[in-house]
DNA sequence: GACCAGGTCCTTG
DNA sequence: CAAGGACATGGT
Protein backbone atom coordinates (compact mmCIF):
# COMPACT_ATOMS: atom_id res chain seq x y z
CA UNK A 1 0.00 0.00 0.00
CA UNK A 2 1.23 3.73 -0.92
CA UNK A 3 1.08 6.89 0.66
CA UNK A 4 -1.82 9.02 -0.71
CA UNK A 5 -1.53 11.16 -2.91
CA UNK A 6 -1.50 14.26 -0.83
CA UNK A 7 1.01 13.05 1.54
CA UNK A 8 3.24 12.76 -1.86
CA UNK A 9 2.34 16.51 -2.95
CA UNK A 10 2.98 17.84 0.11
CA UNK A 11 6.63 15.74 0.26
CA UNK A 12 7.49 16.99 -2.83
CA UNK A 13 6.53 20.36 -2.30
CA UNK A 14 8.78 20.48 1.12
CA UNK A 15 11.41 19.06 -0.82
CA UNK A 16 11.80 21.34 -3.30
CA UNK A 17 11.70 23.82 -1.24
CA UNK A 18 14.44 22.59 0.99
CA UNK A 19 16.36 22.01 -1.90
CA UNK A 20 16.24 25.66 -4.14
CA UNK A 21 14.72 28.04 -1.24
CA UNK A 22 13.60 31.12 -1.84
CA UNK A 23 14.39 32.37 -5.71
CA UNK A 24 13.47 34.96 -7.86
CA UNK A 25 10.83 34.40 -10.68
CA UNK A 26 8.75 35.93 -13.29
CA UNK A 27 8.96 39.22 -11.63
CA UNK A 28 7.49 42.27 -13.98
CA UNK A 29 4.33 44.72 -13.83
CA UNK A 30 1.17 43.36 -14.55
CA UNK A 31 0.70 43.94 -18.42
CA UNK A 32 4.37 41.92 -18.47
CA UNK A 33 3.29 39.01 -16.98
CA UNK A 34 0.14 38.98 -19.14
CA UNK A 35 1.99 39.44 -22.11
CA UNK A 36 4.82 36.31 -21.10
CA UNK A 37 1.83 34.32 -20.33
CA UNK A 38 1.25 34.22 -23.53
CA UNK A 39 3.86 34.27 -25.37
CA UNK A 40 5.38 31.32 -23.39
CA UNK A 41 3.03 29.09 -24.19
CA UNK A 42 5.10 25.68 -25.31
CA UNK A 43 7.97 28.16 -25.79
CA UNK A 44 11.12 28.44 -24.02
CA UNK A 45 11.40 31.91 -21.90
CA UNK A 46 14.65 33.02 -23.53
CA UNK A 47 12.71 33.32 -26.40
CA UNK A 48 9.64 35.49 -24.84
CA UNK A 49 12.21 37.69 -22.81
CA UNK A 50 13.72 38.75 -26.66
CA UNK A 51 9.91 39.11 -28.27
CA UNK A 52 9.25 41.34 -25.14
CA UNK A 53 12.49 43.48 -25.27
CA UNK A 54 11.05 44.22 -29.38
CA UNK A 55 7.37 45.01 -28.12
CA UNK A 56 9.09 47.41 -25.95
CA UNK A 57 10.61 49.00 -28.64
CA UNK A 58 7.59 49.45 -30.45
CA UNK A 59 6.05 50.47 -27.02
CA UNK A 60 3.64 47.53 -27.22
CA UNK A 61 4.18 46.06 -23.47
CA UNK A 62 0.49 47.45 -22.09
CA UNK A 63 -2.93 46.04 -22.51
CA UNK A 64 -4.25 48.94 -23.83
CA UNK A 65 -1.09 49.91 -26.10
CA UNK A 66 -2.24 46.02 -27.81
CA UNK A 67 -5.23 46.92 -27.87
CA UNK A 68 -5.02 49.16 -30.55
CA UNK A 69 -2.01 48.25 -32.36
CA UNK A 70 -1.96 46.76 -35.59
CA UNK A 71 -1.91 43.24 -36.22
CA UNK A 72 1.59 43.27 -38.36
CA UNK A 73 3.74 44.95 -35.87
CA UNK A 74 2.61 42.87 -33.17
CA UNK A 75 3.42 39.54 -35.16
CA UNK A 76 7.24 41.07 -36.24
CA UNK A 77 7.84 41.30 -32.82
CA UNK A 78 6.89 38.18 -30.98
CA UNK A 79 7.97 35.94 -34.31
CA UNK A 80 10.79 34.54 -32.21
CA UNK A 81 8.38 32.81 -29.94
CA UNK A 82 6.74 31.00 -32.24
CA UNK A 83 3.01 30.57 -33.60
CA UNK A 84 3.95 33.90 -33.98
CA UNK A 85 0.24 34.87 -35.99
CA UNK A 86 -2.02 32.81 -33.34
CA UNK A 87 -0.07 34.19 -30.69
CA UNK A 88 -0.59 38.01 -32.35
CA UNK A 89 -4.23 37.35 -32.19
CA UNK A 90 -4.40 36.05 -28.71
CA UNK A 91 -2.34 39.01 -27.52
CA UNK A 92 -5.17 41.18 -29.19
CA UNK A 93 -7.95 39.29 -28.03
CA UNK A 94 -6.65 39.61 -23.80
CA UNK A 95 -6.14 43.15 -24.92
CA UNK A 96 -9.80 43.62 -26.22
CA UNK A 97 -10.98 41.61 -22.79
CA UNK A 98 -9.41 43.78 -20.39
CA UNK A 99 -10.32 47.31 -22.03
CA UNK A 100 -14.20 46.25 -22.76
CA UNK A 101 -14.86 44.12 -19.94
CA UNK A 102 -13.02 46.48 -17.39
CA UNK A 103 -11.63 49.66 -18.98
CA UNK A 104 -7.97 48.79 -17.99
CA UNK A 105 -5.53 46.48 -15.90
CA UNK A 106 -5.63 48.40 -12.55
CA UNK A 107 -9.77 48.17 -12.59
CA UNK A 108 -9.36 44.45 -12.45
CA UNK A 109 -7.61 44.22 -9.38
CA UNK A 110 -10.69 45.03 -7.27
CA UNK A 111 -12.64 41.67 -8.55
CA UNK A 112 -12.34 38.30 -6.60
CA UNK A 113 -10.07 35.93 -8.35
CA UNK A 114 -13.00 33.45 -9.86
CA UNK A 115 -14.60 36.45 -11.28
CA UNK A 116 -11.46 36.86 -13.22
CA UNK A 117 -10.48 33.62 -13.75
CA UNK A 118 -13.60 32.99 -15.42
CA UNK A 119 -13.32 35.95 -17.75
CA UNK A 120 -9.98 34.97 -18.62
CA UNK A 121 -11.01 31.67 -19.92
CA UNK A 122 -13.78 33.03 -21.72
CA UNK A 123 -10.52 34.34 -24.34
CA UNK A 124 -9.80 32.06 -26.94
CA UNK A 125 -6.18 31.39 -26.80
CA UNK A 126 -6.36 31.20 -23.09
CA UNK A 127 -6.51 27.80 -20.98
CA UNK A 128 -6.12 27.03 -17.67
CA UNK A 129 -2.40 27.36 -17.24
CA UNK A 130 -2.38 30.93 -18.97
CA UNK A 131 -5.02 31.96 -16.56
CA UNK A 132 -3.55 31.16 -13.33
CA UNK A 133 -0.04 32.43 -14.36
CA UNK A 134 -1.96 35.81 -14.92
CA UNK A 135 -3.75 35.46 -11.75
CA UNK A 136 -0.99 33.76 -9.12
CA UNK A 137 1.97 35.79 -11.43
CA UNK A 138 0.90 39.46 -13.18
CA UNK A 139 -1.96 39.66 -9.95
CA UNK A 140 -0.53 38.36 -6.94
CA UNK A 141 -3.40 35.98 -6.48
CA UNK A 142 -3.63 32.39 -4.60
CA UNK A 143 -4.54 30.80 -8.10
CA UNK A 144 -1.96 27.18 -8.68
CA UNK A 145 -0.50 26.57 -11.60
CA UNK A 146 -0.20 23.12 -13.13
CA UNK A 147 1.44 22.89 -16.16
CA UNK A 148 3.56 20.07 -17.73
CA UNK A 149 6.42 19.96 -15.83
CA UNK A 150 4.54 20.12 -12.58
CA UNK A 151 2.32 16.73 -13.73
CA UNK A 152 5.41 15.20 -14.84
CA UNK A 153 7.36 15.14 -11.60
CA UNK A 154 3.89 14.04 -9.95
CA UNK A 155 3.46 11.32 -11.70
CA UNK A 156 7.15 10.41 -11.62
CA UNK A 157 5.89 10.10 -7.89
CA UNK A 158 3.10 7.78 -8.53
CA UNK A 159 0.14 10.46 -8.21
CA UNK A 160 -2.50 9.21 -10.47
CA UNK A 161 -5.33 12.28 -10.73
CA UNK A 162 -6.12 13.49 -13.71
CA UNK A 163 -4.56 16.70 -14.47
CA UNK A 164 -7.73 18.55 -13.43
CA UNK A 165 -7.81 17.46 -9.99
CA UNK A 166 -4.16 18.57 -9.73
CA UNK A 167 -4.77 21.85 -8.86
CA UNK A 168 -7.64 21.41 -6.26
CA UNK A 169 -4.87 19.00 -4.71
CA UNK A 170 -2.12 21.56 -4.47
CA UNK A 171 -4.54 24.63 -3.30
CA UNK A 172 -5.66 21.89 -0.47
CA UNK A 173 -1.88 21.49 1.07
CA UNK A 174 -0.46 25.00 0.10
CA UNK A 175 -0.80 27.59 2.70
CA UNK A 176 -3.14 30.09 1.48
CA UNK A 177 -0.24 32.88 0.92
CA UNK A 178 0.68 33.97 -2.35
CA UNK A 179 4.57 33.77 -1.69
CA UNK A 180 3.76 29.80 -1.25
CA UNK A 181 2.04 29.82 -4.53
CA UNK A 182 4.52 31.32 -6.57
CA UNK A 183 7.70 29.71 -5.11
CA UNK A 184 6.55 26.11 -5.36
CA UNK A 185 5.40 26.84 -9.15
CA UNK A 186 9.02 28.13 -9.74
CA UNK A 187 10.73 25.25 -7.75
CA UNK A 188 8.67 22.49 -10.09
CA UNK A 189 9.93 24.64 -13.10
CA UNK A 190 13.25 24.73 -12.17
CA UNK A 191 13.32 21.03 -11.06
CA UNK A 192 12.01 19.17 -13.97
CA UNK A 193 14.01 21.39 -16.44
CA UNK A 194 16.89 19.82 -14.40
CA UNK A 195 16.00 16.71 -13.99
CA UNK A 196 12.39 15.70 -15.79
CA UNK A 197 13.44 14.95 -19.16
CA UNK A 198 9.79 14.42 -21.60
CA UNK A 199 11.08 10.97 -21.49
CA UNK A 200 13.16 10.03 -18.50
CA UNK A 201 13.79 11.12 -15.10
CA UNK A 202 17.50 10.78 -13.95
CA UNK A 203 19.19 11.51 -11.07
CA UNK A 204 16.03 12.23 -9.73
CA UNK A 205 16.14 13.53 -5.92
CA UNK A 206 12.50 12.51 -5.27
CA UNK A 207 13.28 8.82 -6.22
CA UNK A 208 12.54 8.10 -2.80
CA UNK A 209 9.44 9.41 -2.00
CA UNK A 210 6.96 6.94 -2.46
CA UNK A 211 8.56 5.24 0.70
C1' DG B 1 17.82 16.05 -39.68
C1' DA B 2 15.18 14.64 -35.50
C1' DC B 3 13.26 16.16 -31.42
C1' DC B 4 11.59 19.27 -28.04
C1' DA B 5 9.79 23.68 -25.88
C1' DG B 6 6.39 26.60 -18.93
C1' DG B 7 -0.51 25.34 -24.37
C1' DT B 8 -4.80 25.72 -26.61
C1' DC B 9 -8.19 24.67 -29.91
C1' DC B 10 -10.52 21.68 -33.11
C1' DT B 11 -11.76 17.34 -35.05
C1' DT B 12 -12.52 12.23 -34.66
C1' DG B 13 -13.63 7.72 -32.84
C1' DC C 1 -13.66 11.55 -22.70
C1' DA C 2 -8.99 10.13 -25.17
C1' DA C 3 -6.12 10.85 -28.96
C1' DG C 4 -4.13 13.22 -32.82
C1' DG C 5 -3.07 17.26 -35.51
C1' DA C 6 -2.23 22.30 -36.26
C1' DC C 7 0.06 26.31 -34.97
C1' DA C 8 6.05 27.98 -36.09
C1' DT C 9 10.51 29.55 -34.51
C1' DG C 10 14.86 28.42 -32.22
C1' DG C 11 18.10 25.57 -29.64
C1' DT C 12 20.58 20.95 -28.85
Amino acid sequence: MSVSSSVKVRRIILSLAGHYGEIAWWPGDTDEVMIGAILTQQTRWENVERALLQLQWKGLTSMHSLHSAKKQDIEDAIRCTGFFRIKAQRLHSLATHVMESYGSVDEMRQFPTGTLRDGLLRVKGIGEETADCILCFGFQRTSFVIDAYTERIVRCAGVQEKRTELKPLFEQILPVDQKFYRQTHAHMVEYAKEYCGKKRCSECILVNLNG
